[in-house]
DNA sequence: AAGTTAGTGTAAACGCCGTTTACACTGGAC
DNA sequence: GTCCAGTGTAAACGGCGTTTACACTAACTT
């Protein structure tokens, strides 16, 4: 299989502007992820595949984990559409909550990029305000249902948390590798959403 | 406050040999892990901590990842060893199931620098069978105590790892620190072990 | 139409990194 | 006392992230 899904928009052979720069190191980027994972990828190599000398990036970035940084919000809104959608899909407040939790496992076999940037490429989200607020927006989708719940904010967040940790702990377990064989075809999602519901089903506290 | 709660043993200063070297070198990795996270640590850096030349980690350690490798089989076996000691504290099949959650959440609180070099180094662990196994040996603990609780050895994989998921799901949101004001003290141990209780007195299927 | 300028690319350099190679020291076996 | 396996050093390599000084060009001004 090729990998080559989506060809990088290089520079045109004659002209010594891009066009779309920016855009075409993010491709670049998540295509790089997806070969090699998180840490095969260099700023250096994403330049050469847009065609690029190594300076131009810094144009658009300040540095290499900004660069990641923007990815990482991207990925959590386009997590959080995904959950958005899925729980419109369906009504009752538990079965939306499942929805999500059930979204979120696709999105992490969907996207492992997208995951992979945002999980383990080693970034300190603490930097990068955007990222922190993508990622409170993909979680207050949930914690909004929660909240159809639960008597108050706290119950709310802790079942929110719960699910959350529960899924994203299955993600992270399947995603790394270090108990692949354990959870080799046996370990679908249905479980996880067998769990969910029986989680949903009993009150809290 | 100081980070040098372990001093690297250096090289002393008038001998050729080092002595333990392979060890002050994962100590170095794992001080370097523990003040800069899993991307800035260097072997280079590693060395001059260890008071050695650059070359020096190769007469040990095949290459980087092997030395990061090592320390992640050294984290699981005492991770392992925690598991275990939590469980016999206890009697009763779900209270040991539920004490070794607890314990898997408190050797993430208590060596954050093992954690962050099993999950966050970007390790390929396919590539480290000694790693698979000991991930393998810690699962272990926890498969055998729900093996107790289930009629057959796939449902029983099923609880263990949903155990597992949801304990290791909320350490690795903990750590991230994505949702980090999220989880800001409000979600402390008690909810998780909550759910654990619940979870593990329902019957499955 | 010509000139200016802000934006975006290049080339070359820096220091650090992982890794290899050829060589040096040394402690213990014989 | 000699040898030698084990362990350290020094120097070099290419790749990386990043910076700097310079070059090109599209678009705006006049």
């Amino acid at each position: 299989m090729t990998t080559r899904k989506t060809p990088i928009r290089q520079k045109s052979a004659g002209s010594y502007h891009h066009g779309d720069l920016k855009t075409s190191l993010k491709e670049a980027a998540l295509r790089l992820v997806r070969e090699k994972g998180p840490r095969g990828f260099s700023l250096n190599e994403a330049s050469r595949l847009a065609g690029v000398s190594v300076g131009a990036p810094y144009r658009h970035f300040p540095d290499k984990d900004a660069l990641l940084a923007e990815i990482a919000s991207n990925g959590n809104e386009l997590l959080t559409v995904e959950i958005t959608a899925a729980a419109k899909l369906v009504s009752g407040v538990k079965e939306k909550m499942i929805a999500c939790g059930m979204a979120y496992l696709e999105f992490c076999r969907a996207h492992p990029d997208y995951f992979a940037v945002i999980f383990h490429a080693g970034l300190d989200k603490s930097k990068y305000p955007a990222v922190e607020q993508s990622a409170r927006n993909a979680f207050g989708t949930i914690f909004e249902l929660a909240l159809a719940f639960e008597r108050t904010p706290e119950l709310a967040m802790q079942r929110a948390v719960s699910c959350w940790a529960l899924v994203h702990g299955l993600a992270s377990l399947r995603m790394d590798g270090g108990l692949a064989m354990m959870l080799q075809g046996k370990t679908r999602d249905e479980p996880i959403r067998y769990l969910l519901e029986l989680f949903l089903d009993q009150p809290y506290e």
